[in-house]
DNA sequence: GAGCACTGC
């Protein structure tokens, strides 16, 4: 172990070929050929050789970040440390983590090493799911977890430590979670309370700022077990990204053998199946002494069986290539990758505060990101990564990927501080602050949803503000549930709500465009795609949630279950709320209404000339394809959300009356029309 | 006339 302070730059400790890339659990699980005791494996971890160090510093420090490389076994090894030391062992130690299916696995790795029963000793708490018990010292939960835990508590008292971990890749929810642990240990300290104790735990990025922000807090650099990459630049600048990929993958196919897989970075799912596609046409007409070619696509929205085909591996003598966006960058790890061709393009959204709008555009990757691609190859030995973009190119990359808190709208982010009770939502302590103008857009947009009011130069929660903090929700999406017992139709409501904040039920295979067609056809309703979905569930739920159900009419079960889970979480957050639980049956006009009321700042109208425009800006906007109503004119919509991208569209629509939106904000829409009429 | 990166409470 090394330890510098933390002014040192970090970048140095990396040999060229070595880059700073993070550990995942499948490293640990598909460790190597002999099998090891658990005891055993533990201490071949290059981190067991420091560990009486690593203790020593921990002890003695209340903030701490943690660098670490690529299978330094830091995550699930520096819990254990802290409490075979007796270090927070009176209360919790909670480690955090951006992704359930981690927190989970983690968590399961780490009760085996203590040969304990999971939700004794070491435990995990994610949405739906709570593997806690009395007994439970070693907590993994996701860092959305924590955030609504401190909802409750925002001194966090159960725990003594709190770990942060894959800390550089910056989610919106461990961007808050910096300044809840920072004033909670604040706090503690001024009140003479049990320490809390912070451990950032992060790849190589952004160490300085971790250590500013923390009060200049002590780095400790890990060693890794990264296995040497060697990367090859493009000589030319490529116009053509995906035919340069086309080109590389056919070389490398044509040159290396068979056993040596190949991960490919493209930007999303049209252009992956197009490039599916064409490589198997390809494929087919090589020649006889070429290997064969195994082609799988692989993106969030591809079915979880499909995702499942890049775990298989190739049949001997052919070649697996997987065409990937950067779902392989984090979320899903390809053991066995050898070579990763890298197109430097990625599709990413960025927020404009000014119009409100979410421009989801490819656009180049920055330094950090490209390394996190090229480490997908030296896994498991040394591996090759071709970058088809020049040296020059890579070098005037963002260094970092802007954090998410500057990149969407922070609506949720700033009713979540308002209920945490921070003294100043414009002055809060983020660590990347995001605009003023982006705090001000949220803060307005919760103004008009009645969230809050100002009291003398503070802004504060109102009751129905509240109210709305208690729900898992998008605020404009919890409004219109506390808006439902007024139209009475709070059951319908809970289920349309659920079914728009899980991934689409509906299952649209390209091939298959006409049956989808025909068996969606029942369901459609002429009143937008809020109704239709409702009919879908109602269908689903008469027929007793069945699967083959599912199969036949095009849905995905597996969301349709989520939308369950959702719903009935919701519910019970009305329950506890005493709410009135009414259902409006075959009544879909105040449902609507409802719809109406809660989203009345997302309304647009039909111009003369067939296009429409925003009710608030008169901005030109389009329907969206995937909409049921893309084919029909209807006078004025209400829509979930706008989405820019060859165009500006809106996405999820519901036909309502004019009079609707003026009751159900006069005040901004008299504002509106007098804006309009000069 | 024509389309959707990725998480999470």
């Amino acid at each position: 172990m090394n330890h510098h302070g933390h002014k040192q730059p970090p970048a140095k400790k990396f040999k060229p070929g070595s880059p700073p890339v993070k550990p995942k659990m499948q490293a640990a699980i598909h460790c190597g050929p002999k099998k090891m005791t658990v005891e055993e494996q533990r201490r071949s971890l290059p981190i067991y050789l420091a560990r009486s160090q690593i203790i020593a510093q921990l002890r003695k420090l209340d903030s701490v970040v943690i660098i670490g490389e690529t299978g330094s076994g830091k995550t699930t090894q520096i819990p254990q440390y802290l409490y075979e030391a007796s270090i927070g062992r009176q209360s919790i130690i909670a480690v955090t983590q951006p992704r359930r299916v981690a927190a989970i696995s983690l968590a399961t790795r780490v009760s085996e090493e203590r040969r304990t029963e999971l939700s004794k000793l070491v435990g995990y708490t994610v949405r739906f799911e709570d593997v806690t018990s009395e007994e439970t010292k070693i907590k993994f939960l996701t860092d959305g977890m924590l955030l609504r835990e401190a909802i409750g508590d925002p001194l966090l008292r159960k725990y003594s430590v709190v770990i942060l971990d894959e800390a550089h890749e910056r989610t919106i929810h461990t961007d808050v979670l910096f300044g809840v642990v920072k004033s909670a240990q604040k706090k503690r300290k001024e009140q003479e309370k049990q320490p809390l104790k912070i451990i950032i735990m992060s790849a190589t990025m952004d160490v300085d700022l971790f250590s500013e922000y923390f009060n200049g807090a002590p780095v400790l650099y890990l060693e890794g077990r990264q296995h040497p990459i060697q990367i090859f630049y493009t000589k030319e600048s490529q116009s053509d990204y995906l035919q340069a990929a086309l080109v590389t993958v056919f070389q490398v196919h044509q040159e290396v053998p068979a056993s040596h897989d190949i991960l490919v970075f493209l930007t999303g799912q049209e252009e992956i199946e197009a490039m599916t596609k064409t490589c198997r046409d390809i494929s087919k007409h090589l020649p006889d002494d070429c290997p064969k070619m195994v082609v799988m696509p692989l993106y969030a929205s591809l079915p979880h069986s499909q995702q499942l085909r890049v775990f298989q591996n190739a049949p001997k003598g052919q070649r697996k290539v997987i065409l990937s966006t950067n779902i392989a960058e984090t979320s899903i790890t390809i053991p066995g990758i050898k070579y990763v061709v890298d197109t430097g393009m990625v599709k990413a959204k960025k927020y404009n505060p000014e119009s409100g709008l979410e421009v989801l555009a490819v656009q180049k990757v920055s330094k950090a990101q490209a390394w996190q691609r090229t480490g997908r190859a030296g896994r498991e030995d040394s591996g090759i990564c071709y970058r088809l973009y020049k040296e020059e190119e890579f070098e005037k990359f963002e260094e970092m990927t802007v954090p998410e808190i500057q990149r969407c709208n922070l609506a949720s982010v700033m009713l979540q501080l308002l209920v945490l009770r921070v003294p100043n939502v414009h002055t809060f302590d983020f660590m990347s602050k995001p605009s003023p103008d982006s705090i001000q857009a949220a803060i307005d947009q919760l103004h008009l949803l009645g969230a809050v009011e100002r009291k003398g130069d503070q802004i504060v929660l109102t009751p129905l503000g509240k109210k709305m903090a208690a729900f898992p929700l998008e605020p404009k999406f919890s409004k219109t549930i506390l808006l439902s017992p007024k139209f009475h139709c709070t059951e319908e409501i809970l289920t349309i709500v659920s079914l728009l904040s899980v991934d689409s039920v509906l299952h649209n295979p390209a091939s298959k465009r006409d049956e989808v067609q025909a068996a969606r056809k029942k369901f459609i309703s002429s009143e937008g795609d809020h109704i239709t979905l409702l009919n879908i569930y109602r269908a689903f739920k008469n027929l007793g949630k069945n699967k083959d159900w599912c199969r036949e009419n095009f849905i995905n079960g597996r969301n349709m279950t989520m939308v369950l889970e959702v719903r009935s979480q919701l519910r019970d957050i009305c329950i506890k709320l005493s709410m009135p639980m009414e259902s409006s049956r075959t009544d879909t006009r105040n449902i609507r209404q409802c719809l109406a009321h809660g989203l009345f700042m997302h309304a647009a109208e039909l111009q003369p000339d067939g296009t429409y425009t925003t009710v608030d800006t008169h901005q030109p906007i389009a329907i969206h394809p995937s909409s049921i109503l893309f084919h029909c004119k209807p006078a004025c919509v209400v829509y979930n959300e706008l989405l820019h991208t060859s165009k500006c569209y809106m996405r999820d629509l519901c036909v309502v009356d004019a009079d609707w939106l003026f009751e159900a904000a006069p005040d901004y829409f008299r504002r509106k029309l007098r804006t309009t009429k000069k």
